[in-house]
DNA sequence: CCGGATCCGTAACGATACTG
DNA sequence: CAGTATCGTTACGGATCCGG
């Protein structure tokens, strides 16, 4: 009946054990994309088993992150929903997407994928300060999952449906977003695949392509080699330690 | 035998399943403010067990996020730190930090505490847009605790240990320290208080505090109230919904 | 005393089946 | 569709033990 807790008088502790819990922070993810019925949780969240997604929901309610909402009619059904606190998260996501982006190796046959990730990532690698002076909205569409980037005034708009008035459209399937999204291939290797087509003002999209996200070389050293081969269990001699130890 | 993972295909959950475990946030939490021995862990990370500690080390010096060290002689302890790849998390803990600081409560008999959780929050606290025009360094004693905080060009160096020349010297305890790095006191309350001694440059000192650190006003509303007196359990009705479901 | 490893009871998780 | 109930498995937490 008691429930876990860190019982430190720690912000990041008591974030944790909020958000601590396994599953939490990609039930968050989803809902950041977009509001989401219980089922397409279930769906985009393989593995999770239903009552422990459910018992997640009640906790995350409970915590004042997640609401429920009734969409209007004619699609009367209701979905999960952050508030506004829950949307602060953002910010830490974003930070954790960056970070974990270094870990993602190749693509795995059991791994799981879906475009509506690539969103998160986008957002995770715009810099404003690059875009101050780009001002455009493009549409992209992936298979059947249609999202658009707007940026305007150093600010960026991604959100999944038809954008309004794209200056440009974008038509890619899952693995190419994925690629260049998350760094595995080059702008260039993109843009001549056979898989990437653009109508309109191409042009202005590789613009943002380019100056927009990290021009990382996506290093991914021994992410999923269990055993590297020359791991030196060693310890580090160290010269000099600035701050002495508590 | 096998690892527990999310198998997704998305930064956010490769980055989860090497820091997204229990304690482990914390375990860099601990090596963000300086490198410790496994018993300093031990004792900072009450209710981890020592099996548990070990095996996280032992994972993270695998994914290349910690090193063990030897410190130079006469003190020649081994240690733990933070590899660069390990502290790249820190943007990431300063944003759960400052995210987290709505749910601390005041202080339950039952909660620990330590001085250096406060150093965390100092550095998610800091904003460098508003202290462009400071330059300071001031000298922290907290019991036999002793930190610096050091503001330059901007840029903020917080650590433990003594300042080279400090301007100024804080003398205060750990409620203290505490009640006004988490906001929950005012500025002038925590400089009345008996508890609280400057010398040398205390004016300095107080623009520093002022200017650089979030006034917030610190609203912690039911964090603790298991039962709130009117939760509505009601669907919020939602008016319209911009981007259509997925 | 330090740095762990081993053992074991309990709580959390994951899969499946079932209900309004 | 939106969950609840059940149950086997894994992870965690506390204690004890052991080599240096």
């Amino acid at each position: 009946m008691k429930k876990r807790s860190y019982q430190q008088y720690c912000p990041l502790a008591a974030g944790l054990d909020v958000i601590g819990e396994r599953w939490t922070f990609l039930i968050v993810r989803e809902l950041l994309i977009s509001p989401k019925r219980y089922k397409d949780l279930l769906e985009g969240l393989v593995g999770i088993g239903t009552n422990l997604l459910s018992k997640r929901l009640k906790t995350l309610v409970k915590a004042g992150l997640v609401e429920q909402a009734v969409l209007p009619p004619p699609a009367a059904s209701t979905v999960y929903q952050l508030t506004d606190r829950g949307r602060d998260l953002e910010e830490t996501v974003l930070a954790l997407n960056r970070w974990g982006l270094q870990f993602l190796g190749e693509k795995q046959p059991m791994t799981l994928s879906r475009p509506e990730w690539s969103l998160i990532a986008v957002k995770a690698a715009f810099r404003p300060e690059k875009a101050e002076d780009i001002n455009l909205c493009c549409e992209w569409q992936i298979d059947d999952f249609i999202f658009y980037i707007h940026v305007h005034a150093g600010h960026l708009k991604i959100a999944s449906g038809k954008a309004t008035t794209p200056i440009a459209q974008v038509t890619t399937n899952g693995e190419t977003l994925e690629a260049l999204v998350f760094g595995k291939r080059s702008l260039k290797e993109t843009i001549t695949s056979p898989h990437f087509k653009i109508t309109g003002s191409g042009l202005s999209v590789l613009r943002l392509l380019q100056t927009v996200f990290h021009e990382k070389s996506a290093t991914f050293p021994e992410t999923r080699g269990k055993a590297s081969p020359k791991r030196s269990a060693k310890k580090k001699r160290v010269p000099t330690l600035s701050s002495r130890r508590v």
